[in-house]
RNA sequence: GGGGAUGUGGUGGAAUUGGUAGACACGCUAGCCUUAGGAGCUAGUGCCCUUGCGGCGUGAAGGUUCAAGUCCUUUCAUCCCCACCA
């Protein structure tokens, strides 16, 4: 008998699938459509570990249990490629990135592929190909045509030596994250995509999606709307007036100093000629104060200084200091807020430093006086008024007067796109002396990357292609005199913001795709990726989508209906997995070891909830061989039985004593499998599965293979309740069985309810709660013939002993309680 | 500090509306068998006193209920994300 080798089955269904198309996607709208999308991976140097793997096995049976249940199923993939990592490779080998990238895409491509994962591949996109990018800078231009993209000079940290900006978390201690040098502040003129003009849209659309509450909460909180007030507080004996923002003018009585941000433009007017060396020190100090410094800080210390001059609290005329201190954030609201030290822990650390009045105007409901709600005192004509209530009746109040007015503030900034990198999408502008930037127009694009000698940074701010004077030098589309080219790229994320659209017409040079094709496919039905993107690419993918959808290019608002989010995969003691900790398990060497694609895609599932994250164990994947092994064993003995003539003696089947057993199985399975795939329950369906061929098992040992229409039910529907997990294997034995098409293009088992019944069903009984027994009566049995049955069976009548039942329980066909 | 998630045997994990806790698998134990392989098959395996038709058991403590892993209150631990956002 052949033993079950993956080796010789595995290469041999994926040649065969691949050239059959099998997993080809058409817009047939006689089924209903499901796309099933998995984040396109960046192909990066090291390779794909089984971390990787969960991801896509997650997606991939997804696919196929949608496909064998009738839907037309759209499942692509393609790369993510432009990024740091690959020009990096190129600065130190002096070599294109596009080198670097086609040769980690083809070794990406054979992992995916001898996972047996049933993608389209003739919808494979690469976001680094000219006729991909093409379309990446036009919706640059669409959101430059509609006012949503913009140049803004602002202060960027810079490193001398590196000669690049550096992001705020690539600054440590003042010093360059890549070279330990120390960094400067530069003015560089920015690209900045307009998102904040879409925040209200992107926060209040997230109520209908079918995502995870923690990815909402997280997108909810990176946009950060906060409801409340512009409150002008009057300088004394001077012009200025400070704007403060605040969600608190309930507290407005216990305001007893204002601080101003040390970037904010008021603080070189407003101080005092005698404090004015303490307060340039202090403005020159946090500057160089790095963001990651003054939130270390936030835990320890506060810190700030007197400007020397006093402001005047509309609330009450007081005059009171004001203060310059670096937790204020120039870049939050006004960049100066009112100190309430009674009722805001950071005010009352400050406060308390630096021997500032506090005082009490809530009685509050909860323990801390601190953020909470609560009856007003001290606070004039609006004592005894709830906190709530104070809020709204003060800024009418100061709206009336003129000193106040109702805003609303967000965390979330404009996206920063442009990089000073080679390996993006260059930004299609042109900069004319006379009319400013232009945009490259339409059947000028794609503006391709040019090559260059060197992949370094040019020194003055600008990206490699600044020295590429053919590239740079070229004349302005509007006027026609000598302009200059734009030599940032885009952010990578701009690349990932659409490219879910471009798989329904991954081919189309026309257009980034047609109507027709995006109407039938999008929305995404089943998005599944890492908790990694939650508000970074999901939120910018949105945003994108929704000026599609104002351009008219698109009926739907949102991308992804349903968004899953699967558990990470760490190594065996409980790290996560990566080439620097050398802990990483790729499937190549699990494949090399002899398991196989269909073992190790049973184990990303079987190890635990697909949303949980699980700890690899090598023991576990033996498990999930040893089953696959077992069906692979049981079919090659029931085909040498048929074979042999074995269990022909003329008798059908329905005759056999051990033919309704195997289909009660069988059945049985069915139902399970089902619901639990169409619930993802994969590792309890996994769990049924295994339940299965031991029942099978079982059957074989007392009955051999008579009964063989029964056997051949039984294990032809146990091949296709496994397809969606183990491709190969389940291929190859359904073929064995004699079947002609592929078991993935086949129709999904469907159960029957006469072999789920039974003829006796087990009552549990109880006695006071506890089990204590149980009896076996006909299904369908009344609850008086139970109930008679549990009181006089001997065990429980000895529980009971005599004693009055006061009270029965009964739960139909299950379980009854007698209460004594 | 805010938000999210998770706590069940030696291990990973199962348990519709509250209704037999521990499915399935790993590990371990015993037996069988052999084409000696990474074997395979069969049985057993929550803990305790192996006295029973026994007692205890789902991070901890209370509560509701005939009945709680599941519902309520309090609390502890671990992980993840955001974090001076006024």
């Amino acid at each position: 008998m052949q033993r079950y080798k993956p080796k010789d089955i595995e290469p041999k269904w994926q040649a065969k699938w691949e050239a059959d198309r099998i997993y080809q996607a058409s817009e047939n709208p006689s089924k209903p459509k499901r796309y099933v999308l998995e984040y396109f991976p960046y192909p990066s140097g090291a390779a794909m570990h089984v971390g990787h793997v969960r991801n896509y096995t997650i997606g991939d049976v997804v696919a196929r249990f949608n496909r064998m249940n009738g839907h037309n199923v759209l499942h692509p993939m393609g790369w993510d490629a432009f990024g740091l990592p690959a020009e990096n490779y190129a600065i130190k080998n002096k070599v294109s990135p596009r080198v670097a990238i086609d040769e980690n895409t083809k070794r990406f491509k054979q992992q995916l592929m001898q996972m047996g994962f049933s993608y389209d591949w003739s919808r494979e996109i690469d976001s680094t190909d000219p006729k991909y990018y093409k379309w990446t800078q036009w919706f640059f231009l669409l959101l430059f045509r509609r006012g949503l993209a913009y140049q803004q000079e602002s202060l960027q940290w810079w490193c001398p030596v590196d000669k690049t900006v550096l992001a705020n978390e690539q600054v440590e201690d003042g010093k360059c994250w890549r070279c330990g040098n120390p960094v400067e502040k530069k003015a560089l003129k920015q690209w900045f995509f307009k998102i904040t003009e879409y925040a209200d849209r992107l926060l209040d659309d997230l109520e209908d999606l079918n995502w995870s509450e923690s990815i909402k909460t997280m997108q909810r909180n990176w946009i950060g709307r906060s409801i409340g007030a512009e409150i002008a507080f009057r300088a004394k004996d001077q012009e200025e007036t400070i704007s403060i923002f605040t969600t608190r003018h309930d507290t407005q009585y216990g305001v007893t100093f204002v601080v101003l941000s040390p970037e904010h433009p008021l603080v070189k007017t407003i101080t005092t000629p005698e404090q004015k060396s303490v307060v340039e020190a202090y403005v020159k100090e946090a500057q160089s104060k790095s963001d990651i410094e003054r939130q270390a800080n936030a835990d320890k210390d506060k810190t700030g200084v007197f400007t020397g001059s006093y402001a005047i609290n509309p609330a009450n005329n007081e005059a009171i200091p004001i203060w310059i201190a670096d937790y204020v954030l120039m870049g939050y609201g006004t960049g100066a807020v009112m100190g309430v030290p009674a009722h805001d822990d950071r005010d009352h650390v400050f406060a308390k430093k630096y021997d500032i009045e506090i005082r009490q105007v809530l009685e509050t409901d909860e323990d801390s006086n601190f953020h909470s709600e609560g009856v007003v005192i001290n606070s004039g004509k609006y004592n005894g008024m709830r906190s709530e209530a104070m809020r709204e009746k003060i800024l009418t109040d100061f709206v009336k007067a003129g000193v106040a007015k109702e805003v609303v503030n967000y965390k979330i900034r404009d996206w920063l796109i442009s990089r000073q990198r080679y390996w993006g999408a260059p930004i299609p502008i042109i900069h004319c002396p006379k009319d400013g930037a232009v945009a490259v127009p339409d059947d000028q694009l794609p503006i391709e990357l040019p090559e260059v000698e060197s992949y370094e940074p040019s020194g003055d701010g600008r990206s490699p292609l600044a020295k590429v004077k053919e590239f740079v030098n070229t004349t302005c589309p509007r006027c026609g005199g000598p302009a200059e080219r734009e030599t940032d790229t885009m952010d990578g994320f701009a690349c990932s913001s659409w490219y879910f659209l471009r798989f329904a017409d991954p081919h189309n040079d026309k257009e980034p795709f047609a109507r027709d094709k995006a109407d039938f496919w999008l929305p995404v039905d089943d998005y599944i990726g890492g908790a990694e993107h939650a508000v970074m690419h999901l939120l910018y993918a949105r945003f994108w989508t929704k000026v599609m959808y104002d351009e008219g290019l698109i009926e739907f608002e949102e991308p992804f209906t349903t968004l899953r989010n699967q558990g990470m995969i760490l190594a065996p003691d409980g790290q996560k997995m990566s080439k620097s900790k050398n802990n990483t398990i790729e499937p190549d060497s699990l494949i090399d070891q002899g398991y196989g694609a269909d073992s190790i895609r049973i184990m990303e599932l079987f190890i635990g909830p697909w949303n949980q994250s699980a700890n690899w164990s090598v023991e576990g994947m033996g498990g999930c061989f040893r089953f696959l092994q077992r069906t692979w064993t049981l079919v090659q003995e029931y085909l040498g039985s048929r074979q042999s003539g074995h269990a022909k003696d003329g008798s059908t089947s329905e005759s056999l004593e051990s033919d309704l057993p195997i289909r009660k199985s069988a059945h049985r399975s069915i139902k399970k499998v089902t619901e639990d795939v169409h619930d993802l329950g994969f590792n309890t369906a996994i769990a049924s599965l295994m339940e299965l061929i031991n029942d099978l098992y079982k059957i074989k040992a007392d009955y051999e293979f008579a009964a063989p229409e029964a056997w051949q039910f039984a294990l032809s529907s146990l091949l296709q309740l496994l397809a969606p997990f183990a491709p190969h294997i389940s291929e190859e034995l359904w073929r064995q069985l004699g079947h002609e098409d592929s078991i993935h293009v086949s129709t999904w088992p469907t159960h029957e309810e006469k072999y789920l019944s039974e003829d006796t069903v087990i009552v549990v009984v109880q006695v006071n709660g506890k089990l204590r027994g149980q009896v076996r009566v006909a299904s369908g049995a009344s609850k008086e013939t139970i109930v008679e049955a549990a009181r006089s069976d001997s065990k429980i009548a000895r529980y009971l002993d005599g004693k009055p039942v006061r009270k029965t329980i009964y739960v139909a066909g299950k379980l009854v309680n007698f209460v004594a």
